[in-house]
DNA sequence: TAAGGTTGCGTTTACGTTAACGCATTAGTG
DNA sequence: CACTAATGCGTTAACGTAAACGCAACCTTA
C-alpha cells in the first residue's frame, strides 16, 4: 500500500493524501473521511526507506554521562555499548555526540550539558546521577526526546528508561554472601558515593537480606577513593573481630580487594562487588574477589540508543522501561561473561573497495 | 557523499560511477581508478534508505526450529525473541516465516525444511539440533545465508552463530550445587535427549566440576519424558541413600522437581535446572527448584534475526559468533529475570490505522 | 464590481540509488 | 570496405514520500 495507490482508490491526487496523512489542512472534510477510511481499511504504513530518503533526516543523539574515568570503567563500558549501537546504526542516519560531566560538581552540570546542544541533537541519552540538575536541564529543553540510563528519574516522561533494580541487586548480593560464607558474623557494606541512588539502594537491599537473620551484623562504611581507605578498614577489622564478608556496592570492589589483600584478611573475608570491569575481572581471576554482580552496562548503553532510534527514525513505540537482569558472576562463568555486545566488528562492508 | 557528488568530482556521469561501484564493467580502467580514488578518499557509503527504496528489497527470513511444544517452552521463548525482532524490523522490510520440525524424526527433516523454501527466503535461521540433516539441507541450498541458534555446527560458514557454552554451563551448575549443598554425597545428572549436544556437554561440565572432589559421586540418569521416570528416580534414591542434589540439564527440571516432591525427597535434595520457562519459574517460586541457569533463549532468537538483517539489509559484517552469558537465577533475582526482550509493546505506531 | 483572500485540490521537484537503454566511437570480421 | 560487435559513456525512469507551488473557484469587503 502506497500513497499513490490510496490516491487512486480515492480518486484524488497524492498531494491530497499527503495533506490528510500529515494533517496539513486545506482538504474538504468528506475527502478526509474518504481517504482515512481507505487508509484504515488497507492498513497503510509509510515506507520507512522512502520517508527517510525524502526527509534526509539525520538523527543525532547527544549523550550526557559522568566522566568516563571518574570511576573504574563502569561508564566506559556503558560508552562502549553506546558506540557499538552508533556504529551499527550509522547507515540509518544515526549519529552521536558525547559530553562528560563531573558528578562531583552539580553546579557545573548545566554548563556542560549545554555544550551538547551546540550540535543540535534530536534526542538525548542521559544518566541522571545528579537528579536535580538533570531535571532542571530537561525542563529547559522540554520539547526534546530523552532516555535515561543507569538510574531512573521519577515523574519524568522519557522515551525509555534502561536500568536495573538496585535494591534487588543488593538483596541478591546478600544471598550470594550467605551462600559463599554461611557463618554468622559481621558483614560490611562499602559505599563510595553515598548520595548515589543505586549505591544506597544496593546497600539497603543487602541490609534487608540480613535483617531477619539472627547472629548476622551489618555495618556500613563509606570509603573515600582519594585516601584509599586503608585505615578505615584496618580499624573495622580491629573493632569487629568476626568480619566474614564485604559487599562493595559498585565497581570499586577491586580497590577494596587490594586493601584486604594488603591487610592479609582475604582468607577470612568473602568479597562481593559490582560490574565486570577489567580490574574486577583480574581481581576475581587472582582470587581477591569471590563474586561479582553485573548490571550489563554495555547492554544498557546499546539498548538505550536503540530505543531512541526506534522512536526517532522508525516511529515505533519504544519500551518505556527496560529492566536489565542481574548477572551473577563467579570464577566459573567469568570467561563467558565477556561483553556480549562489543565483539569483533560491526562496520559496514567496504562495498566498493 | 553521494553518487552524483562523486560523478561531479570525477567529471563523469552517475551511471559510470554506478557501474564502477557495482563492478558491472564497460568502464575504462583509468576512469575506474579515478572514481575509486575518490570513493576511497572521501569514504563513500551508499545511502541505505535510497538503496532499499530503489531495490524495494524485502528481506524474508525462514526460521527452522524444533516443534514449539516438543519441549517445555524453551523453543517458545526462542520464538518470542524472533517475533519481537521481526516486529521491530517490519518497517525495514524484514519478514519471517517459521516451520517446526520433529527432532525425533531426522528422516523427515528434509521434507519439512523444504516447505520453508516455498516462500523463497533470502536467509535462514536454523537450530541445528539434528546436525547431519542440517548439513545435508544447507549443502543443497549452499548459496543461501544462514545463522545458527541454540547450538553450533562446526566447519560451516554461517552469517552468525548465537549460542551459549554448554560445558561451562554444566560446570557452573556444579559450582552452584556445591554452594547450595556443600556436603559430600551423590549428585545426579538427569538428561532427556542424550544425543543432544547441549545436554551431553552440560552433563560433562557438571561431572568435571566434581571430578577432582573426593567424596562426591556423580551418577547420570536418562529419563524418558513419556513414562515420567518416577521409578527410575525412586530406584536411584533406594540405591544411593546419600543423594544430595540433582542437576537437570534442560528445561524439564520442573518435571523432575514434581517427582522429587512426590517422593518426599525435596528437603534432602537440591535441584538445579535450565531455562526460565513458566513452569520452572513456578517450581522455583514454590521451592521445588533451587537454582536455574538460563541461556536467554529470547535474546538468542532476537539477536540472530538482527544479525541476518544486518548482513542482508545493511550490508554490515555481522558478529560471526555471539556467546550468550550464562544467567544464574535464584529465588532472589527471579523477578528481575523476566524477559528483557519481550516487554510491553514494540509494535509500530498504528500510524494510520 | 474589482481587488484581494481563502479553500480545495493537482502538479512538480527532490531525496540517492539502481539499472535499463541508447548513442557514439572503435575494433574485429567477411 | 561494409557490417556487426564491443567498448565507454551519458540519459532517464523508476522506487515512495514530503512539501512547495500553482491554479482555479469561491467568498469578502471597500
Amino acid at each position: 500500500m502506497t500513497i499513490s495507490e490510496i490516491a487512486k482508490l480515492a480518486n484524488v491526487s497524492i498531494g491530497t493524501v499527503d495533506r490528510v496523512l500529515h494533517k496539513r489542512g486545506r482538504v474538504a472534510p468528506e475527502t478526509v473521511e474518504k481517504i482515512m477510511t481507505i487508509v484504515n481499511d488497507y492498513g497503510y504504513q509509510a515506507n520507512t526507506f522512502a520517508r527517510n530518503l525524502k526527509l534526509s533526516k539525520n538523527f543525532h543523539i547527544g549523550v550526557l554521562i559522568p566522566m568516563l574515568h571518574s570511576e573504574f570503567g563502569y561508564w566506559n563500558l556503558i560508552y562502549e555499548g553506546i558506540l557499538k549501537a552508533a556504529k551499527e546504526l550509522s547507515p540509518l542516519a544515526v549519529s552521536i555526540d558525547m559530553v562528560e560531566f563531573d558528578r562531583s560538581k552539580p553546579e557545573n552540570f548545566m554548563n556542560t550539558a549545554e555544550k551538547l546542544l551546540i550540535k543540535k541533537p534530536d534526542a538525548i541519552l542521559l544518566a541522571p546521577v545528579l537528579p536535580d540538575a538533570a531535571r532542571e536541564f530537561l525542563a529547559k529543553y522540554n520539547e526534546m526526546d530523552y532516555a535515561f540510563i543507569d538510574s531512573p528519574l521519577p515523574d519524568m516522561f522519557p522515551v525509555s528508561t534502561v536500568v536495573q533494580n538496585p535494591f534487588r541487586g543488593g538483596y541478591l548480593a546478600g544471598r550470594m554472601m550467605n551462600l559463599l560464607s554461611p557463618q554468622e558474623g559481621t558483614y560490611i557494606t562499602v559505599q563510595t558515593h553515598k548520595a548515589a541512588y543505586n549505591s544506597s539502594e544496593r546497600a539497603r537491599g543487602f541490609k534487608t537480606f540480613f535483617s531477619n537473620k539472627k547472629g548476622y551484623r551489618n555495618i556500613e562504611l563509606e570509603v573515600q577513593l582519594t585516601d584509599g581507605g586503608i585505615e578505615l578498614l584496618e580499624n573495622a577489622y580491629r573493632e569487629y573481630s568476626d568480619i566474614k564478608g564485604i559487599f562493595v556496592v559498585n565497581d570499586a570492589v577491586h580497590r577494596i580487594a587490594n586493601i584486604i589483600a594488603l591487610l592479609g584478611r582475604k582468607n577470612q573475608t568473602v568479597l562481593i562487588g559490582y560490574d565486570l570491569i577489567d580490574q574486577n575481572r583480574k581481581a576475581m581471576l587472582c582470587g581477591q574477589v569471590d563474586c561479582l554482580l553485573s548490571q550489563r552496562p554495555d547492554f544498557q548503553g546499546y539498548t538505550a540508543i536503540y530505543q531512541l532510534y526506534r522512536k526517532g527514525i522508525l516511529n515505533q513505540m519504544p519500551d518505556p522501561t527496560i529492566c536489565v537482569p542481574i548477572d551473577i558472576i563467579l570464577p566459573e562463568n567469568l570467561e563467558d561473561e565477556r561483553s556480549t555486545i562489543i565483539p569483533q566488528e560491526a562496520l559496514c562492508i567496504p562495498r566498493n573497495k
